[in-house]
DNA sequence: CGTGGCATGTAAACGGTTACATGATTTA
DNA sequence: TAAATCATGTAACCGTTTACATGCCACG
């Protein structure tokens, strides 16, 4: 219980919106901040048993809708003003972590198409990634509100629309060099796959 | 052992640079893919032993400079064959963990200069890689080599470079949207901080 | 009524970092 | 010789995912 993030997402989803469950908490996460952020049930309900007996949140009758018996939570004091110390301290850096660099970085130990396989797939996650980032912009826009976190979230998905163009530029730029290479050198590096490669670490 | 890089990094470092020692590849690592991957001893170690109990590496004498004891390994055929296998497999995306988008989300449960703070040193620590990645690339500039390996390695600088000064551009903007926002809204959300703070989750 | 999805939970396994212990080698 | 650094290793801990168990509710 150190350096536990997952209690801070949920002291911030509780802060959006005030009474949810530990399901419903899931779902919210995966919804908004589900882009740069992710939370399993395996964590989220332990930390919430925990948080309770802080008493950084509380528990909280469903009485909106009585359909499934869920316990819903919300935040005391102490949980707001908990989540408001940590929003002021440093963020930190997480261990960087992108399989996709790494297997380009070791391209060479393979066929040039085996690499420009992985940028087209690349290509056509992040082409999915930008059209939901749009959806998401076009429906802030189409359905003006006064949410007061708006702009908050709208920084974060213009950051996120920001990122995923440039890799989509980058990646046209990259396919070509690497077919202008597979064409230059027609006996590349390491011919194929032996036969006998039947060992997985 | 199911989903374990660590093995096929240590694999790829060695490809690139024959017999190397567990303290050689995690300096190797560090200098190189450092920028989107990172392993500790604490994997390297017991993986270095795994994979030479399995056959894909073997013990290599130190032949160079037999100055530390030190246990140098190298790719056997098997290695070699198990690294080409793993490249070609689809690489997956890793969980996103992005601790500042995260806070900038909530950004409103706390004062806006606490965001803008954020930024700022967001910015900071971007110039800061944008001089580190434009150095690698004037030095690979500076000495041109033939060596194979290069290409891809420059199209992980270019994609690292890209996006960074594509962060940069986003935070002016984001700068100058948070201070209007300020500026807007003097008595904003949340005050500030209460005395009574003390617990942590 | 029964099937399928909703909702909560838990145990086990895993990947990974941290901290510490230890010896060997260089350097001052 | 002493101190600093190189180099290897390991045990403990932590965060996280996965898989599984379970009961409730809605719907056909």
């Amino acid at each position: 219980m150190e350096h536990n993030r997952t209690a801070y997402v949920i002291l911030g989803m509780l802060s959006i919106e005030p009474s949810k469950s530990g399901y419903n908490i899931r779902k919210a996460i995966e919804s908004s901040v589900g882009y740069f952020w992710s939370e399993s049930y395996g964590q989220i309900y332990p930390t919430l048993k925990r948080l309770a007996a802080k008493g950084l949140i509380a528990p909280s009758q469903s009485n909106s809708a009585p359909k499934q018996r869920r316990q819903e939570y919300s935040l005391t004091e102490a949980g707001h003003a908990c989540l408001q110390e940590w929003l002021a301290l440093p963020f930190q850096n997480d261990p960087p972590r992108n399989e996709f660099l790494l297997k380009l970085f070791f391209g060479r130990e393979a066929a040039p198409s085996v690499s420009i396989a992985h940028i087209r797939e690349l290509q056509k996650r992040n082409r999915h990634m930008l059209a939901s980032l749009e959806e998401l912009d076009a429906l802030a826009h189409a359905h003006p509100s006064q949410n007061p976190h708006l702009p908050y979230w709208m920084l974060t998905l213009s950051l996120g629309t920001a990122l995923t163009r440039s890799a989509l530029v980058w990646g046209e730029s990259a396919l070509e060099q690497l077919t202008a290479l597979d064409a230059a050198a027609p006996a590349n590096p390491q011919p194929a796959e032996s036969s006998a490669a039947q060992e997985k670490p």
